[in-house]
DNA sequence: ATTACTGTATTATATACCTATGACAGTAGA
DNA sequence: TCTACTGTCATAGGTATATAATACAGTAAT
């Protein structure tokens, strides 16, 4: 994992694991890393990672069990649509960067 | 324009002029509005659009006369190469996030 | 020369992010 | 019970970003 960028890293964590998830690497109600462990892997700090954790929570992706852990959400429904969704939303984001450069939809097709 | 996201204000104005350059609403020698015109305009700080004007003179796509203004590079060919890099790198970071999110491209192609 | 623009630079202040460190509470197993 | 994990929270310090305010220097038109 990079870190090298613009986006804060604890965006870029919660994007790791839900990326992990929609790839089924992660599986639904299956256990992640702790903040600490995860922390120690990535090379960062367990509050950074306690912060993705907590926007993951919150968008309703984990949940948690003090003292125990973080887990997947075990609603395999939720999931296939914020999927369905994350793709979508892609593809409306791909579309408005092409416009906004001035790239055409084939020009952008023609070398994909 | 929008500026609440994660991504730094003067990368995003730099970002947006480097478009309007690729679009071609800004022609190659063309004068671009003075720091505190487009600050204005923009509703940010003059500082910020200072920062977003240095960055692109480091990377080429202006040039600056000193109690004059800023101005589009004149050489066209570096504009024209400059584009097709946009759109070459747009089309890597396009595949790498499918990839990282499990999305095949078919399956993206299918939404496009 | 004066005026009104330019770019450029400095200082101070506020905020978000990240790290380091430590503490407290809940859980499970030896 | 003790130990070693968990999540959760608080504090402090450093850095990047953004704003505000000000100042200085170069250019051009009146």
């Amino acid at each position: 994992m990079n870190f090298d960028s613009n986006i804060p890293i604890y965006i870029q964590i919660a994007d790791y694991i839900k990326n992990l998830i929609f790839r089924g690497v992660i599986e639904s109600g299956e256990r992640i890393p702790s903040v600490r462990e995860l922390a120690k892997e990535l090379g960062a700090n367990p509050n950074t990672v306690q912060k993705a954790y907590s926007l993951l929570l919150k968008e309703g992706f984990l949940k948690t069990k003090r003292g125990i852990g973080y887990f997947v959400t075990d609603d395999e429904e939720f999931l296939q649509r914020k999927r369905k969704e994350a793709l979508l939303n892609f593809v409306r984001e791909v579309k408005e960067r092409l416009k906004k450069s001035g790239f055409t939809l084939e020009e952008f097709k023609r070398e994909l």
